[in-house]
DNA sequence: AGTGTCAAAAAGGCAA
DNA sequence: TTGCCTTTTTGACACT
């Protein structure tokens, strides 16, 4: 695999290095931090690539959202010196997603190229393009399945199915708590849940 | 400020 | 090498 070895991947890197989350807490996309002087950066680097993919849309404030979360040169030393370091996970800008989730709509895989073409255009490294996209055909396929799931569940319950009735009930309001969390299942089991 | 919860990025194992 | 799947870890946020 490629993120195997003894230095940690590229995919890793600290947004930190633009700002502390700890101190400049994004509330839609905005920084909502009383020490906004310290987000200059996050503005900057947001315009900059708000500016990249919308070169027609000069206003900034049409993507205040946007947020180059990937600094490939700070990643790299992330995990670049000896001993184990936290390790950080980037979130993602709305700007980033929007665009991967477009991406996505239309292509569920990407190739080597596309992949690169992307990620520069993001300004993200190839490795997060290829895990996002792994999450996200994942995502996708949990929710199906749960979806699947509970269509059954919500049958036999309108079926008034005696035997499950009680079971079905259950598993409905399982369904309903936990419609996007099937990992939560446990499928070897005769049926559902793991959690009774 | 501390704590709990949740979503999601990333790590890791295995298979093709 | 990349994909799928599971697990771990982290960031963000809500609540007290």
């Amino acid at each position: 695999m490629e993120m195997s070895g003894t230095i940690k991947p590229v995919t890793s890197f600290l947004i930190e290095d633009i700002l502390s989350s700890k101190n400049c807490k994004r509330v839609d996309g905005k920084c909502s931090s009383p020490r906004r002087e310290k987000c200059s950066d996050w503005r900057e680097e947001s315009e900059k690539l708000s500016t990249h993919l919308y070169p027609e849309e000069s206003a900034f404030g049409m993507h205040t959202e946007s947020l180059d979360t990937s600094h490939p040169s700070s990643s790299e030393s992330s995990f670049s010196s000896p001993g184990k370091q936290k390790r950080s996970r980037a979130a993602f800008t709305h700007l980033q997603v929007l665009e991967l989730e477009k991406k996505f709509s239309h292509q569920k895989y990407l190739s080597a190229p596309e992949r690169a073409h992307l990620a520069s255009t993001l300004r993200l490294t190839e490795t997060q393009v290829k895990i996002w996209f792994q999450n996200r055909r994942y995502k996708t396929k949990r929710k199906q399945q749960t979806a699947e799931l509970c269509k059954d569940a919500y049958k036999a319950d309108g079926l008034g199915l005696r035997e499950d009735l009680v079971r079905a009930s259950l598993l409905m309001s399982f369904c309903k708590t936990y419609q996007y969390r099937p990992y939560l299942w446990d499928y070897s089991g005769a049926w559902g849940p793991m959690l009774w």
